[in-house]
DNA sequence: CACATTTGCATCGCACACGATTTAATTTTG
DNA sequence: CAAAATTAAATCGTGTGCGATGCAAATGTG
């Protein structure tokens, strides 16, 4: 009933995470580089897909990474013409950026992406019950997790 | 009842999983960090102590990684004095891994950190059945998602 | 209002991931 | 057995993640 040996690979929750992750990246790579896209990239388009214009701070916020991975990523965008980069006048450090055509015009090619993959993975194995619980325990754990990130001594 | 906007970010499955992935790693990150570990190097670890010696090959299956990561990855752990490379004499092409004394001995300090994590995880809202089941649906996916890669035009 | 602190972004360094290519050793085939 | 094909690692280039640091603008404080 208990687990024998914590450090088996076999027992470990943390490992399917990180393969699961990985492996769905890579089941959006052929679908995402017709686009010229990478995942990551992928990620700031669906926000600001809902946001006209957003600061390099708020889109980190939501998609919880921070600028040292964003500004390059978002100046490697800028550079394939997916979006612009404002500095706000009303503080001259912050930096607005928003889609540009052709950003925004990616949208309809990327819409049906998610919807194709989930099919592909839904089977009698697969329910869709199952994707949406998975997703509801996994948004449960972000909550947790990131709740406490200065608890060094005792955090998950 | 169902998704009105398969590209909004709250809706989408995969961004939970990428965000859960990077948050289990961050957790474990100040446990690792004292014995100098990053997260992947733990993994090679953890297939090692389950087997004696593994070919780079051998351990790039058990966690779905190739040698273009792996290589590197393993010599820095041969220059930190984890392990050690050796060329197969069977298969002069073939590199053997195995712990060194270092590598072995890291076994008892790493033992209790996967219950530590999880324990700290376990609360009202997270029952150990629920981290069960999302391991469970998790291998699932690892099947099928590994299962086609060469099936491009329609894979998840 | 000067000065210390905070904030937003960028840069640096390091360690993955991974597609593509290279090299060397082994196996297959004619 | 020699040439072709396959295989195991390594290498290269690009793009993340992320801790640490730097810098300039904005804010707080006396």
């Amino acid at each position: 009933m208990k687990k024998q040996n914590p450090l088996k690979l076999e027992q470990q929750i943390c490992f399917p995470i990180y393969s699961v992750s990985r492996l769905i990246t890579k089941a959006y790579k052929p679908h995402l580089e017709k686009m010229g896209l990478t995942y990551p990239q992928y990620l700031v388009l669906l926000v600001l897909w809902e946001h006209i214009e957003l600061s390099v701070n708020q889109i980190g916020e939501k998609l919880m990474l921070n600028t040292n991975t964003l500004s390059p990523l978002i100046k490697r965008m800028e550079k394939t013409g997916l979006l612009q980069r404002n500095r706000s006048e009303k503080d001259e450090r912050t930096v607005m950026v928003s889609l540009t055509e052709k950003g925004l015009s990616y949208q309809s090619e990327a819409m049906p992406i998610p919807e194709k993959l989930l099919h592909s993975l839904l089977s009698e194995e697969v329910q869709l019950t199952e994707v949406m619980l998975l997703k509801d325990t996994l948004d449960k754990w972000i909550t947790i997790l990131s709740k406490k990130p200065e608890n060094q001594s005792n955090n998950l």
